[in-house]
DNA sequence: GAGGACTGTTGACCAGTATCAAAGACCACG
DNA sequence: CGTGGTCTTTGATACTGGTCAACAGTCCTC
C-alpha cells in the first residue's frame, strides 16, 4: 500500500497517505472511540512509579505499524527487553518540551498527539498529529536535545524507546536498525508532502487533504475510515495547515454545504470521499 | 553552532540555521564563484566509466560537513573503501527522478542541487536547495525508492555513497551509524523550519529568511557569507517558498530600496544583515 | 444543573498575494 | 557579436484568506 510520490498515483493520495502500512489487516476494525489497546494486550510484569507501566512489543497490537514492523516475532523479544516502560500523559500534558534532553524515542500507544514548533518571535507552527502505532521523538537525535514540545490532546500512553539502547540493539541487529532508517525517511517523505500542501494548496483544498490524510491513517489502524472525532482544536488544524481557524471553520462548513462531509463540532463524518479527493485537487476543475 | 529550535535564540536564527557545523573554520574563506574542492583534493585512484570518479573521504576538504563529521580520521578510511566513486551531473540533468530504485545516498561535492516533489495532479513543490557538503537521497530509504526529482542547477559532482554498504560499515562502527541518524535528524528539524516558513510567514519574511539561511550555509562551507550567486531562478525560490515568481522579485526590489541587500539578477550581496533579520520578524514590529 | 470559559460559526471588510500583461535585461549559442 | 529565448522587473487588477466582531454552542467545574 505504499502509494507515496509514485508519480501517477491517482488525485492526491500522496498527501494523503503516509503511513506505509504492512497489511489491510480487516480483522481490527473498531471504533476509534473505544480504546482496544489495553484490553488487547495484556499489561505484563508489575507497574512502575508513577504512571510508568512495563511495554511488550512482542504481544502489541500494534506493533505491525511501529518500530518492530517488519520484524520477525522471535527477534521481538531483544526489543521487549529494551522497551521497559510505558508513560501515561495526561490530556494537555506535555511529553516534552523544546530544550528538553533527548533520551529516548516515543511511540504512541493509545490517544492522540501535537507537535509543535515555537520560533524565537512568537510564532507557533504544529508539526503533526500523531496517532497510535506512530513515533515521536526523531528530531531530538541530531542536537541531543528535543526540537518541538510534544503536547497530549487526550489522556495518551507511550512506549519509551531509549535511544542509546535502540542504537546498541540495532547494531546487532540489522533488521531492526534498516527499520529505524525507514521510519525517519518516512518522517521525511510526510513532511515533503506537508511541504507541497503549504506551498500550493488552497485553503479549502488543505481541509480537505487533512482530513482524507486523517482518514487513512485511522483506516491503517483498523479504525472507520469515515467517521471519527477531531481530538484538535479548529485552531490547531488551522497551525497545522497554515490556516486561521475561521478559514477551517468555514471550509468545514462548506463541504457540509455540499454533502461532502457531516461536521458536528468535533465530530467528522465522511459521506463522499471521491468527492473530497476531487476537492484536493479542484485548482483544475 | 546548534542554534535550532532553541527557545530564546535571537530572531529567527532557528531558520537561518539548518547545518550544525563543526568549527567556524575560517582558514578556508573562499569566494563561492571558485570551486576549491577539486584542487584542495587530490583525485585518487583512475577515472571510472562515464564521468565517475574516484573518492575519498578521509582528503575531502568537506569531510567535517558531510557523512564523515565527527569521526576519527584513522577510521575514515572504511569509509574511502565504500565511497567508491563519484559522480558528475551537468546543468539541468537530474541526479535521480521520483521512482527510481534508490540504491545511494549522494554527497554534494561541488555545485548546487535542487529537490523537487510534483503531485499526481501537477503541482511542483521544491523542497530544498543543496550545496556542497549536504546530502542527498533519504527521503528514497523508506520506500527503496527516491520520493523526489534532483536537478542539478549547475554543472556538479557528489559522491555515491552505496546505501547497503553505509549501513553494513554502520553495523561494525557505531559512530557513523550514529552520525547517520544524525544527519537524518537533521534533515527532519530542517523541515520542520520550513514548515513554519510556510505555514506562518509572510511574503517578504519567507524571502529574508530565505536569503539569511543560503547565506549562513555559505558561511558554513568557508564562503563569503554576504555576497553569493543564486543558482535558482526566481520561479524556483518561490516554489520553494510557496510564493509566485513576481512576488518574489517584488521582495528583492523592495530590500534594494530600503538598501539592505543588492540584486544585480542573481548576484546578491546582503548589505545589512542585522536588518534582514529584522525583516523576518516583522510581523511585530 | 448553573455559571463561566473556551471553542466554533458566521458576517463584513480589508490586506496581501496571485494573476495578467508588457517591456526590459540577460544569457547561451550559433 | 548578434539573435532567440529565458528570466526579471514593474504595473494594474482580482481574489483569497486574514482580521475584527458578535453571537452561539459546548464542555468543565463547582
Amino acid at each position: 500500500m505504499v502509494l507515496l510520490l509514485r508519480r501517477h498515483s491517482e488525485l492526491l493520495l500522496t498527501i494523503v497517505n503516509d503511513i506505509s502500512a504492512a497489511e489491510p489487516d480487516a480483522g481490527r476494525s473498531v471504533s476509534p472511540y473505544t480504546d482496544n489497546t489495553m484490553a488487547s494486550s495484556p499489561i505484563q510484569g508489575k507497574l512502575l512509579a508513577s504512571g510508568s507501566l512495563a511495554a511488550a512489543c512482542s504481544t502489541c497490537s500494534l506493533r505491525e505499524l511501529c518500530v518492530p514492523g517488519g520484524i520477525p516475532v522471535v527477534e521481538l523479544e531483544k526489543l521487549d527487553a529494551m522497551v521497559a516502560t510505558r508513560r501515561r500523559v495526561k490530556r494537555g500534558e506535555t511529553l516534552f518540551n523544546v530544550g528538553d534532553e533527548f533520551r529516548a524515542l516515543f511511540a504512541v500507544r493509545s490517544g492522540f498527539f501535537k507537535t509543535r514548533i515555537t520560533s524565537s518571535d512568537g510564532r507557533d507552527q504544529i508539526t503533526g498529529f500523531q496517532i497510535p502505532g506512530e513515533l515521536l521523538g526523531f528530531e531530538g537525535v541530531a542536537t541531543e536535545q528535543h526540537g518541538v514540545d510534544a503536547i497530549a490532546l487526550e489522556d495518551s500512553e507511550v512506549c519509551i524507546l531509549p535511544y542509546g539502547e535502540l542504537e546498541r540493539i540495532a547494531r546487532d541487529f540489522q533488521p531492526l536498525q534498516h527499520q529505524l532508517h525507514r521510519v525517519m525517511s518516512r518522517e521525511i517523505m510526510r513532511e515533503h508532502n506537508v511541504m507541497l500542501l503549504l506551498g500550493t494548496m488552497k485553503a479549502e483544498e488543505r481541509v480537505a487533504a487533512f482530513l482524507l490524510n486523517l482518514s487513512e491513517r485511522y483506516r491503517h489502524l483498523g479504525y472507520a475510515a469515515n467517521e471519527f472525532i477531531l481530538r484538535m482544536t479548529r485552531q490547531e488544524i488551522g497551525s497545522y495547515l497554515g490556516l486561521k481557524l475561521e478559514t477551517v471553520s468555514r471550509a468545514f462548513s462548506k463541504f457540509q454545504e455540499q454533502g461532502v462531509i457531516e461536521a458536528q463540532g468535533k465530530k467528522i463524518t465522511l459521506l463522499d470521499i471521491e468527492q473530497l479527493r476531487k476537492l484536493v485537487s479542484s485548482h483544475k476543475n
